[in-house]
DNA sequence: GACTATTATGTAACTAGTTACATGAAAATG
DNA sequence: CATTTTCATGTAACTAGTTACATAATAGTC
């Protein structure tokens, strides 16, 4: 039978320095600073660790170090690709900088993220990265209290309380819209996921409200995923409801729009333009292959994990970074002029 | 200027103890079994701790209890959905279970994987979430000399050396496979991601080798993405081979794939038949849309937290659970005969 | 009113490391 | 050869909690 030594009889510095005839001190040398160390005495405590299995305590580590070494990173979901591809950029540049990465998810819900960084950082998280810029009280309270360095990203804005690292929704979504304007269309619908505390979309449809007047003429909300978009599409074509383009202001329902257009016989971007924005990789490859507007979330996922992590080690609140939103023209959208 | 108390200035038990004039035990009472504490008393030392903003270090807990509630996961990739919807299941189960997750990402690479392993259990971590069956002998060592539970998903084989919980990978291709010949299809090209270090995507030919007589007839490997799939098929067009179907060993790969014969004109299914497998949300909403076999990936990820929350609390061994692969017929597949 | 039971609280010893300071011995200097 | 410096190591006091045990103060019983 295997023992079950689970937390108990595992061997510790005591264990360790007693068996090896030398003082705990001398095993922390070792440990932390081996030039410190006799050669002959590192040889031999070296062994003992290896014969005992010995494996520091992290807990140990940190209640002296004031270091646990994890950050959070809260976001809405990652049952799709929006956010998988920062994260993953954030947590490679993590590893690289000595850290770990907890991921929770909010269901863009302000209420569950506040209870999910509570328990975070209850669990030891030294940092926290956050999506967006809607927020409860309460979190801002709760960071600002227990001084937790905290960035925000998808979205920038100099005048926000935390440093935001990521790209204005306000411009990609003006760089989409004007692209469609000069291309000579007129009657553009615009397809979005929920409004409810996702600030990104908002802003997105705000920087559309400015270019229309104050008021959006056409749009339809959906479900923020392939599926949402397929069905935005559906309803549209069951109305019988004609326009020029369409701007999903997020690539995945851009992805389910395009499919429903094929599926309905309609020629894009004969028939009806449709436009993206994230400019995920599989944009690439649609068919036909979708104009979008480039968000460069890995390279945001890259800068806020160096900046949380700065934060975290040098106690230097970052300046907010913008990264920068392009216009990728591919084969979605019609000159109608 | 803000203090930066980062960790030192922080308030801590005696701090408590001491401004409520208390004992350092009374406070502790309050806060783990605050019944024991007259009310009065109680209600002090609570209200001294809002005053100090005082919160329980996460490390002093552990280094007690012997507990972390961190858990952690190990996946090749965030970059496409293919693990996305687990984690986001098991992410979600493993909070309700009072644990938080660590993400580290092995891009398939065992030595990469071990590396990953060592920190994150350096870090803390009680319990590892792995994926498939390849991995350095230097992880399982590691992982049976620290005693650290481990269990693997994307996988079911009741022989491996640790608890798999997951779907039988043979099974799936089989699955696949066996309705495409079903349906008459003869000479089909199964399109795969890397086979090097990837048993899920190896027991996936391993089942079409066997069911074509010990051998794959017709295969091409490529990048297990959208792109990857649209590049295979791309390649097969251009070189002019003609064939009865595409059997693409994971859905995003099939994505890429109808995208491809979309754009080259091909009709699916009256053309040629394509199939995927995981049924991914969607698969559901392709032009046609997509006959593949289900993975039950989100149960396959509630399942996994449970027997690795399950095994680090009451130090049982879960037993494998294999979740069941279905066959879904949508338009990708038709009839031959 | 004395004796026991119950309840609330405190003392101090744990958990597993790190590290300032002290000590002793060997090496370098005058 | 004595003195100072350097190096290796040990002692013990920290870090921030938890908890077994002791004690004091009520409450309940005979």
């Amino acid at each position: 039978m295997s023992q079950p030594p689970t937390q108990k009889n595992r061997a510790n510095l005591r264990d360790v320095a007693r068996e090896a005839g030398v003082s705990v001190a001398t095993v922390s040398r070792v440990l932390n600073s081996p030039a410190l160390v006799q050669e002959a005495t590192r040889k031999r405590v070296q062994q003992t660790i290896e014969e005992l299995g010995f494996v520091r305590s992290a807990a140990a580590r940190a209640i002296n170090s004031g270091r646990t070494q994890i950050l959070g990173a809260l976001v809405p979901t990652l049952d799709n690709d929006i956010f998988a591809i920062t994260l993953n950029a954030m947590e490679n540049r993590l590893v690289e900088l000595g850290f770990s990465l907890v991921v929770a998810t909010t269901d863009e819900d302000p209420e569950k993220e506040t209870r999910k960084a509570k328990e975070l950082l209850d669990n030891g998280v030294e940092g926290l990265v956050l999506t967006g810029k809607s927020h409860t009280d309460a979190l801002y309270q709760m960071l600002e209290r227990r001084y937790v360095p905290a960035v925000v990203i998808s979205c920038f804005d100099t005048e926000y309380r935390l440093p935001t690292i990521g790209y204005d929704n306000h411009k990609a979504a003006a760089l989409a819209y004007q692209h469609l304007t000069s291309c000579g269309h007129e009657d553009v619908v615009i397809i979005h996921g929920p409004t409810e505390y996702n600030d990104r979309t908002q802003a997105r449809l705000d920087a559309i409200a400015e270019l229309q007047g104050g008021q959006i003429r056409r749009a339809v909300e959906t479900e923020l995923s392939v599926t949402g978009g397929a069905q935005a599409v559906r309803n549209l074509l069951d109305q019988g409801s004609d326009c020029d383009a369409l701007l999903c202001l997020s690539d995945v329902m851009a992805f389910g729009a395009l499919n429903e257009l094929n599926r309905a016989g309609k020629s894009v971007p004969e028939n009806l333009s449709v436009m993206g924005i994230q400019d995920l990789p599989a944009a690439a490859e649609t068919y036909p292959r979708l104009t979008t507007v480039h968000l460069p979330v890995q390279q945001m996922g890259m800068q806020a994990a160096e900046g949380i992590a700065d934060w975290v080690v040098h106690q230097e609140r970052p300046r907010p970074i913008e990264v920068q939103s392009t216009l990728v023209k591919r084969e979605t959208v019609a000159n109608r002029w």
